[in-house]
DNA sequence: TAAAAATACTCCATAGGTATTTTAT
DNA sequence: ATAAAATACCTATGGAGTATTTTTA
């Protein structure tokens, strides 16, 4: 059966024109695209490029081969992309409602550095107008708030509500005992708080009533070892 | 990147239900089939089956996925497919024309031996009514004629015609002094010509420009070999 | 308890790297 | 003489088989 590499291997080949060029794009040796070629010819049965002393070109039916190639990788890329989109279905869900600056104000740092701490946690935003802000919170549509300076439920600067955790005893009111406060600045606080919300946190997980994939338990333990490192 | 076989192994379980039934039918033993599915899953980030001691059984998104999967299987083997005609444009080529009789009459045997003694030649057939079966030959369409008992221009009981090797010394009309004997009940002189004429012949090769393969020289030495063996 | 999947252990093929040789300009 | 490809050699990874263990109906 033929090697998606290999194929790789012979479309980089024939744009760059040359072994060489194709393989340094490849993070991969000359000797070792070189190989690759030759077995991919001897498995096809004919010659793909004609050797010279300055590069190598594409022979003519190589040509042919290489159109239904560049295709195959397409079709094999799309099916990377949906097994990832299917993957993402699957990890574990921090749905945030903000207000509007969440990625350009002061908590853009603090989203970025949460996303690099946990690759395998997908976060999702919602805007939402100020008014509307705590009903999708009430609504368990998402699993915190983010609300801004003076919004009316709001005492310090800026403050996130989060979905009560279970463990914690049971459901409270958003809004009382379960506020973070957070404020331009300094993002940890907002950090500290995304990642505590994930590790413990009910709303946190695949809601299309899938299992509990493994990284749920890996997330807490790099919480872990992240807080004592 | 995604490896095609192991493609074909989910495609065959999901087909199957079952993992030794789809390892039985690609000669490839459960527990290869079972790593192979298990490491696909890995690579992929979620579950492709839901295995029960009766079998395994694709899960909602596997579905999905598996598609895909299919249509990029199909893609394969078309790719595959025009690699070996891409492939045979390549091979060595001895063309024959023939009244009607040459896969159905005495000649079957010998073009049947023809096959197997050279798997890297393609033989092409071209019917023709008798009168016309040498202006085939005359225009350098075919590489030989095969007339039979009774054709105007046939002395014996069948002939075969071959275009002058050019090595042997210049054009030499067809019909003269390249005339091959050959009789029902005795391939063997058949069998001779043809591979006399792959072997010697200016007409055999790719028609198309390409270089020579390297098969050329390996049939000619496959028939010293069988000649002296 | 039985049937199917998972796993531990092994062997071998092949991918990949380094260093060298070949080849054509 | 130079630049590119081919090749020889080595190591590591992964595929496949055999035999065994685990799991669940």
């Amino acid at each position: 059966m033929i090697d998606l590499s290999h194929l790789a291997y012979v479309l980089a080949a024939a744009e760059q024109r040359s072994f060489s060029r194709a393989a340094g794009g490849f993070q991969v040796k000359q000797s070792t695209l070189s190989r690759k070629v030759a077995r991919l010819e001897d498995q096809l049965g004919f010659r793909l490029f004609e050797r010279t002393t300055r590069g190598a070109r594409p022979t003519p039916r190589a040509r042919l081969f290489l159109a239904e190639a560049r295709e195959l990788l397409d079709r094999a890329g799309r099916l990377e992309q949906q097994a990832l989109a299917l993957r993402r279905a699957a990890m574990p869900r921090l749905s945030l409602g903000y207000v509007g600056d969440l990625f350009s104000g002061a908590g853009r740092q603090a989203v970025c550095d949460f996303l690099t701490l946990h690759p395998d946690v997908r976060l999702e935003g919602h805007e939402r107008r100020p008014e509307t802000l705590f009903a999708v919170l009430e609504a368990k549509y998402v699993d915190a708030v983010i609300a801004p300076e003076g919004h009316p439920d709001v005492r310090w600067s800026s403050q996130i509500f989060a979905q009560p955790s279970l463990e914690a005893g049971g459901y409270r009111p958003v809004g009382k005992g379960h506020a973070l406060y957070w404020s331009p600045g300094n993002t940890n606080p907002l950090l500290h708080s995304l990642r505590s919300i994930v590790a413990g946190g009910p709303a946190v997980g695949d809601r299309a009533g899938n299992p509990q994939p493994v990284q749920q338990k890996s997330i807490g333990s790099d919480i872990d070892s992240a807080g004592h490192g």
